[in-house]
DNA sequence: TGCCAGGCCGGGT
DNA sequence: ACCCGGCATGGC
């Protein structure tokens, strides 16, 4: 994307943020189930991936090191409320044997991997793609990259703020060029665009004319032309 | 009843 | 570099 004028993003997030309040985000206790519900909620609604946790939960499955000692079938059948749940299971056991064989089975070592190279070792597991990858290092692990999601391409596209059909690197690295590098900042403006897209933003029955932000949105800068 | 939801993979052009 | 079909449940 082109160089937009460099604090319109700073200025859309405090739109967001003094219209919305903190969200104080991603709905899990630990890392571990930030990166299962990560996994479970890929093209399917939030409220189906709690009935899945919930089955997983109150089976005290949810380490890496109980989870991995499922057997397969039976994971499926407790995550099969969360749709995709063949697919899905196969997914939840790629990770956990790249987690182990990786890095010794510790959420917190792998972590410690610097961000980049973490992005593309997570990238490389069956079933994570970027948004995943980049959900399981802002929420699980406090690492600093934009998460990018259908709500963002939506909403981006409903406030004509992004020209075309930028794909995923390219909304990613122009968010990323442009605000600060800072995870908390990062884990909060992508909270609030979640926000905004399930409220305001559904793809059908738009709901535009009820937004918080619709006030506030002719204040804002165009974003520019959307480019490689 | 049909559309939709916080993607990703594998195969094709 | 895109485009497509498949994957599957539950809510509205």
């Amino acid at each position: 994307m082109d160089i937009p004028p460099s604090d319109t993003l700073r200025e859309y997030f405090r739109t967001m943020a003094s219209a919305l309040g903190p969200m104080n985000w991603w709905p899990a206790r630990t890392p571990f189930e930030v990166i299962v519900g990560a996994i479970l909620t890929q093209n399917t609604a939030w409220v189906n991936v709690e009935k899945a946790l919930a089955n997983l939960r109150s089976d005290n499955l949810l380490t890496p090191s109980r989870m991995e000692r499922v057997p397969q079938p039976r994971l499926a059948r407790l995550i099969r409320p969360s749709g995709y749940f063949r697919q899905k299971a196969r997914k939840l056991k790629a990770f956990l044997r790249f987690l182990r064989e990786r890095h010794g089975g510790s959420l917190a070592r792998m972590f410690k991997t610097p961000t980049a190279e973490l992005r593309e070792q997570l990238l490389a597991v069956h079933g994570i793609g970027p948004e995943t990858a980049d959900s399981i290092l802002l929420y699980a692990g406090g690492h600093p990259v934009f998460v990018v999601d259908a709500y963002t391409h939506r909403i981006l596209h409903r406030h004509h703020l992004a020209a075309g059909r930028p794909d995923y690197a390219a909304v990613q690295s122009f968010f990323q060029a442009n605000l600060p590098r800072d995870s908390a900042l990062y884990n909060e403006f992508h909270a609030l665009i979640v926000n905004v897209g399930k409220n305001w933003c559904r793809k059908s029955r738009p709901l535009c004319d009820q937004c918080p932000l619709l006030p506030h949105l002719p204040e804002l800068p165009a974003l520019g032309e959307a480019r490689t």
